[in-house]
DNA sequence: TCTTTTCATTAGCCATGCTAATTGTTAGCA
DNA sequence: TGCTAACAATTAGCATGGCTAATGAAAAGA
């Protein structure tokens, strides 16, 4: 496929991140889970990213914005540090309210998109899987990238 | 279509917008023009959203917060405000600083995305340009919403 | 043992969401 | 005319989440 085509498409995909964040934000308003603390639950369960390093790697975000955020995720008591070896590191690992907070935040989310997407069409639906389950694939993200990750 | 199958493609949607936004982050620090001033100008510009109420609105956030976006854009140079009739508003204008600032932060941010995507196909290139164009439709998003919009 | 490397935290900057309270202007009506 | 109500925007203040630079503390290696 030509690059004036894949441009073509970037031009489109870029300019809808913004909104659809936003959208995303209100709804993790409303369940006191960020978007970021959600995705760092999900990693440090579902991938075992369980350092702060590792984590940081994998999110691809600084150590210290990733220690902040496990800082926070302790405090809400959604996650909990479990001492290892090296004293340097402790493990991380989700809590019982952690794993219901991700469960929660998904449905609002993805609640939130199902009110703003009400007007696509049964091939756009289609396409719409398709397409994110690419994206997903490329950027190593959700809980089914843990076989296909390290 | 099953609302089971439109969730499954939610769930994999909420999980990308994330990992979308910090990587265009990246991008927008090299042009010095985020992702918000960048919306905004566009806007303003292509959809002649010419007071910060009209900003706020068309953009879905607070009044204050598109007071203070439009605030950062004047101090920057790249939007002015005009003086209407209502002096309780001023008409806002993108300078062709903003344009051209406008025309490198795009460039920047699908460069980024580029790189990103290397991996995908064919096929699924033309999933996601058909699936971004529904999505910015839905969302009323980019220059050629112009039309459709209001 | 002493130095170097490694992992994490702290401090501090900036941007961008929000709500509540304030300011200034216009419009409406007695 | 002049008072009041409605409206547009700003200011103040809170929180989150990116970043870099500097610091601390532990482990590894010479």
């Amino acid at each position: 496929m030509a690059d004036l085509h894949k441009t073509r498409a970037l031009q489109l995909l870029h300019r809808i991140v913004l909104p659809l964040d936003r959208a995303l934000q209100a709804a993790d308003r409303q369940t006191g889970c960020s978007a970021a603390q959600l995705q760092a639950l999900s990693v440090i369960h579902y991938l075992k990213a369980d350092t702060i390093g590792r984590l940081a790697a994998h999110e691809r975000i600084s150590v210290p914005t990733a220690s902040r955020l496990v800082e926070g995720l302790v405090q809400r008591g959604l996650a909990r540090r479990v001492e290892g070896r090296d004293r340097r590191t402790s493990v991380l690992a989700v809590t019982e309210q952690g794993l219901a907070a991700v469960e929660a935040a998904c449905a609002a989310r993805e609640a939130v998109l199902m009110d703003l997407f009400e007007g696509l069409g049964e091939e756009e639906w289609r396409g719409l899987r398709a397409t994110a389950g690419a994206l997903a694939r490329e950027l190593g993200v959700g809980p089914e990238a843990a076989r296909a990750d390290d």
